[in-house]
DNA sequence: TGATTGCATCGACCATCATCAACACATCTA
DNA sequence: TAGATGTGTTGATGATGGTCGATGCAATCA
């Protein structure tokens, strides 16, 4: 039951501990660019969990399904099938994902449905710029 | 009720109640594009190498630094004492990293100079872009 | 030639990860 | 209420990864 659950702006609902770590990130990596500037230890760890996240090719597969969805949004029960893995393991993925910011999920019913943080991936993508 | 499945057009079925919390058609209920996996193994496994690589926080620092170099390289012995690892360990990501084609090394005399792959690194970036 | 330096590699250790089966829990239905 | 279903979690296991010290190898120097 989500007893911690917190109602965003949009309308969408996540857990308290979800909001706690989307937060953290959003206010620790507030722009450290890999390589527009030397990378202290702390960010570098920071942005390395990020990158970790996505070094693993059935977590791409994941993301991809979910860019390529046309309400943006995907249940567990449609990903199990085309991965090929265990529900257990597709989950494992999924929280991993969550965990790193990068998805987001919300229990509507018996369902879980996740959809991609678009922030969070542009966060990623501009570490990678080489300007500042 | 278990006799309200629906059959969609791909084969699968689905309860009635899952389709009611959908909201949608069968036909949006199974879209193919989202089942199709549009990064088939094979893409995702080779991105999956280069993501990998920029997910550990040593060698994002590595890349830092050939980012911040005024002359665009750095010899191996340069890297170890501002990363504090052992020369072996250096020598270790320094590899994984020219492995996933993100750094080159090119040996002039006694010293191996290291080099960012930008084409390489801005190929990830893209990677990272929603936006078809 | 022998000694030194810079780098890669190897072996070993320990930590982390990916995976599955099984289970626990919540939700919905009859 | 009992049963069915969807999802998260746990425990076990094999694989992978990070680290170091030691060693090997090539290039340079005395």
């Amino acid at each position: 039951m989500m007893v911690d659950a917190i109602t965003l702006v949009n309308g969408r609902t996540v857990t308290a501990e979800h909001a706690a770590v989307v937060g953290r990130t959003n206010a620790a990596v507030c722009c450290p660019s890999v390589l527009a500037a030397p990378l202290d230890a702390r960010s570098a760890g920071q942005l390395a969990r990020g990158f970790g996240a996505l070094g693993d090719p059935v977590r791409l597969r994941l993301l991809s399904m979910l860019a390529a969805a046309p309400a943006g949004e995907i249940c567990v029960c449609e990903f199990v099938a085309p991965i090929g893995k265990s529900q257990g393991t597709v989950s494992h993925h999924l929280r991993i994902l969550s965990e790193a910011g990068l998805v987001h999920g919300d229990r509507r019913g018996k369902w879980v449905w996740y959809s991609l943080d678009h922030a969070r991936l542009a966060q990623l993508r501009s570490a990678l710029d080489t300007q500042p």
